[in-house]
DNA sequence: TGGCTTGTAACATATTATGTTACAAGTTGG
DNA sequence: CCAACTTGTAACATAATATGTTACAAGCCA
């Protein structure tokens, strides 16, 4: 309750609920994407852009590593006219979408939820 | 090859190479969400409805059992100020970027995916 | 009625996610 | 320099989930 190592990966993990070896592999994502500074031996990770500089999608590519959302069918008949064509067909469209939805994501900064949990804090 | 019944679960099984339990299961869930007809004993499976009347947001949603494509930590401190509030925060967010992708698959039919099959396969 | 089918439950297995332990490597303050 | 902390990471254990399989009841039809 001092205040002084609230971001040890050690205290985080106490409030979160989880091991402490979780948080630190979630934050080594984020530091291998640019996102927060930690570094061994020194106690505590800070951001490396301001708030206003990292959306939901920097975070989410980050801590996603699948990339793509849709998985298809990974060997398709080719004696099967439907199988052996079906994939390029559906690339296109899910590609689409999976752009709609990180377009969205990139829509909103870490700074508005920020702002968003300032704001439920009050009132 | 006779075309009799190429759309008997045995059949597209073998084509697909997996199970046909696999296949009677997939058919199920679009039978449930009104897609394919299929009945117990009749072989094979036919459409509920037209090709142009069916978009891959039908398929997605019969196929998906999840239902939201973001999950949120289940059981968040509500001692900790920013687990306290991140989900209401979050859901907003998630939901529409979820919506997005949706509205783009909402936007192709399988006519569609099946025209573009059919041009694949004669060029 | 016999031989086919689908629908579904129950079980087995493979894969993946998650949690844990252990320890090397680094920093800091005395 | 050293003791007491930290992070980073590998290795392992376990839980959860996806997937595949077997078995069989229920239904259709020639």
């Amino acid at each position: 309750m001092n205040g002084q190592d609230e971001n040890t990966s050690e205290w985080m993990a106490g409030s979160i609920g989880v091991n402490a070896v979780v948080v630190r592999n979630v934050t080594g994502l984020l530091r291998r994407a640019g996102l927060v500074l930690t570094q061994q031996g020194v106690p505590g990770a800070r951001l490396a852009r301001p708030l206003p500089d990292i959306t939901l999608l920097d975070v989410y590519r980050a801590v996603e590593d699948s990339l793509d959302l849709f998985t298809i069918h990974p060997r398709p008949n080719p004696e099967c006219s439907v199988g052996a064509n079906i994939q390029v067909s559906l690339e296109g469209v899910f590609g689409e979408a999976q752009q709609a939805m990180e377009h969205r994501l990139s829509q909103t900064t870490m700074a508005e939820i920020v702002r968003q949990l300032q704001a439920a804090a009050t009132c």
